[in-house]
DNA sequence: CAAAAAAACTTTAGGCTTGAAATAATTTTC
DNA sequence: GAAAATTATTTCAAGCCTAAAGTTTTTTTG
């Protein structure tokens, strides 16, 4: 093994393993609907747990957040690509390039999106190709390309924007503002704390 | 374009586009250290913001929550890939396979981990190879594949999920323990949230 | 100014991931 | 008991993603 290389992590979900039709009346009395969504996985929460430590606290917490945001993603990632033939990826790039009217850089993306810059090439590459967006060399300087949404893509970046705010909203219909609120403040905690563990490396 | 894919989403994140050799004496006056590990997209929170409608309140929420599970687990496979030379999917299976001494049907590892089948089958096949797992067709079912830690298996996954667990409490470090409780209880609610919302599709 | 260094990007090899379409074995149903 | 349905897994095509090693262009330096 030389190199290896960033996957998704987890996101078959609660959907997986229940047949193409499942939910459907015929399907209503096999167990394996009522195996599926028992909380045993829905979970995921079982994976690392009982390490040698005993922070376990941490990574209880820790599995919990992956597992809140995996569910959240994938249900993204699904509704994306049954609603609108979409990937995130190509949603997020879009997102990016939406705000700059001017175009981005192609470097600017990838830092933007915390992705590799060899990445950014391929999916530039198929959204170019499917219309969305387009791809011009800097006249100023002969390495840089500057990447805009057409205004078809546009079009269709409103339209998935849209569903994606009201996706949101659904998710997060039980939660009240209250703890919505309590949530960001927490997170933007965690984040600083794992923000200044990473500095100081 | 037929089907679209799960991919990670984001995580090239703060080293993104620093030098290789970034951190070494010779590179502290390059000001691109300085760029890279600026508050404006350590975040990523740029991305989907401004969203037509108004609850932009979950919006902003879920930006961040993404953020941090992005941000901790790119750390996370990175360090097991630089310190273990593994992938963070090869660590989650064990870490499922450690807790069953008899093994675990292939079928069970797909559901626990929330992934494709048709993954497991490729992880699995690759895990055999360098000799951590052990494949076997159960007696009983010949349709069933028996997957079990080999002693080299464990032992390589003991020295890596105690580091594991050493690097998620370095990372969560600064939380204080009742931050840390009211994070995984307001993520508690927030995954029933989703869980509620996705049940009545 | 020429050489060296840096910056922006592309290419490459290879692992991860999915959804859909097989394959094979078991169970159910008539 | 044979046909049909179900279950467990594999195979396939294709997109995603990374790290590392190029390219080309620009900037810096001696």
């Amino acid at each position: 093994m030389k190199a290896l290389f960033k996957t998704a992590g987890q996101a078959y979900k609660a959907h997986h393993a229940l047949p193409p039709d499942a939910g459907t009346i015929a399907d209503v009395n096999h167990d394996n609907v009522v195996k599926t969504i028992s909380p045993d996985w829905v979970d995921g929460e079982t994976k690392v747990m009982e390490s040698p430590a005993d922070h376990g606290q941490d990574l209880r917490l820790w599995l919990r957040l992956l597992t809140c945001s995996t569910l959240i993603e994938s249900e993204i990632r699904r509704r994306l690509r049954e609603q609108f033939d979409c990937t995130l990826p190509r949603f997020d790039l879009m997102a990016q390039l939406e705000r700059a009217k001017a175009g981005m850089v192609l470097g600017e993306l990838s830092k933007r999106m915390m992705v590799s810059p060899g990445n950014i090439t391929a999916l530039v590459e198929r959204l170019v190709e499917s219309g969305h967006v387009t791809r011009t060399v800097s006249p100023a300087d002969r390495r840089v390309q500057i990447i805009a949404l057409t205004s078809f893509g546009r079009a269709e970046f409103e339209k998935m924007a849209t569903a994606h705010a009201d996706w949101i909203a659904e998710l997060f219909d039980v939660i009240t503002a209250r703890d919505g609120e309590i949530l960001f403040d927490r997170l933007g905690k965690l984040k600083r704390s794992v923000v200044t563990a990473l500095a100081r490396d």
